[in-house]
DNA sequence: TGGTTTGTTGCAGC
DNA sequence: AGCTGCAACAAACC
């Protein structure tokens, strides 16, 4: 589920909750749910990974982490974390974690970093980047302070694009392939939610859960690689270890 | 069938 | 004090 497309894509499915006021809320989640009782809803919103409920006094954060789900004007058999019900219709959130901010979201956001954001800013990205030549390549897209909403899938389709090995240090990519880097995860995040809408995502992948390369056709290497140690697929033959 | 996984947090241990 | 590594969460997918 959970990558920053999906988000987007959960925030335009619930666009007709905003205005409504909350009539129902219920849910197992550790936090007071019961202040969310009657506060009209301000805005859906969304930002990397996390989904966010503008509210009049406070802000509800969703993030669904890696094995979050939802459902609209339905229930799964789980109990609900989370369940708000409106005149025109209920939203249900399960086994994800729910936190409520202060406003202005503007003290917790920066929307240039969102990689689907209108305000989203290569500039700043590259910055960044350029500011952490030490950090490997796979750890870099991972980064939510600089790309948020990039995740695993991510991390793996870009590197294979732009044909940069995940343990290459920033440091040592050429100017152009740190530019290369920051554009590519940009247009990633607006093709996978394209895929994502035409449910074709899976099919379009070139490197993640793949076996062999689609341009050499020898097998991929599959290891967890960086700090993270995330799955990485890769071609050694094909993308380059710069050092 | 069971191992893997689109992710993050918090805390123990150093 | 600050870092690192791991458990926890919890469910679809191959």
């Amino acid at each position: 589920m959970p990558e920053g497309p999906s988000i987007l894509i959960l925030r335009e499915e619930t666009e007709r909750f905003a205005g409504q006021r909350i009539l129902r809320v219920e849910g197992n989640s550790k936090v007071d749910l019961q202040r969310l009782q009657g506060q009209r809803v301000k805005a859906l919103r969304s930002w990397g990974k996390h989904f966010l409920i503008e509210l009049e006094d406070v802000v509800v954060r969703i993030h669904l982490l890696l094995f979050g789900s939802y459902r609209i004007d339905e229930r799964k058999d789980a109990a609900p974390r989370l369940s708000l019900g409106f005149a025109n219709g209920e939203l249900n959130f399960y086994g994800c974690s729910v936190q409520f901010l202060q406003p202005p979201l503007s003290e917790h956001y920066d929307w240039r970093c969102d990689t689907l954001a209108d305000d989203w800013d290569a500039e700043l990205a590259l910055t960044k980047l350029q500011a952490m030549p030490a950090t490997l390549a796979c750890d870099a897209i991972l980064d939510q302070q600089v790309f948020a909403g990039a995740g695993n899938i991510f991390k793996n389709e870009v590197l294979f694009r732009i044909r940069v090995h995940p343990l290459s240090p920033l440091g040592a990519l050429p100017a152009g392939k740190l530019k290369e880097l920051v554009s590519e995860v940009r247009q990633y995040a607006f093709d996978f939610l394209a895929w994502k809408k035409a449910f074709v995502l899976k099919q379009h992948w070139q490197a993640h859960r793949q076996s062999r390369c689609p341009r050499c056709a020898i097998p991929l290497s599959k290891a967890k690689l960086g700090r993270t140690q995330r799955q990485s697929y890769y071609c050694e033959q094909c993308q380059r270890r710069y050092a």
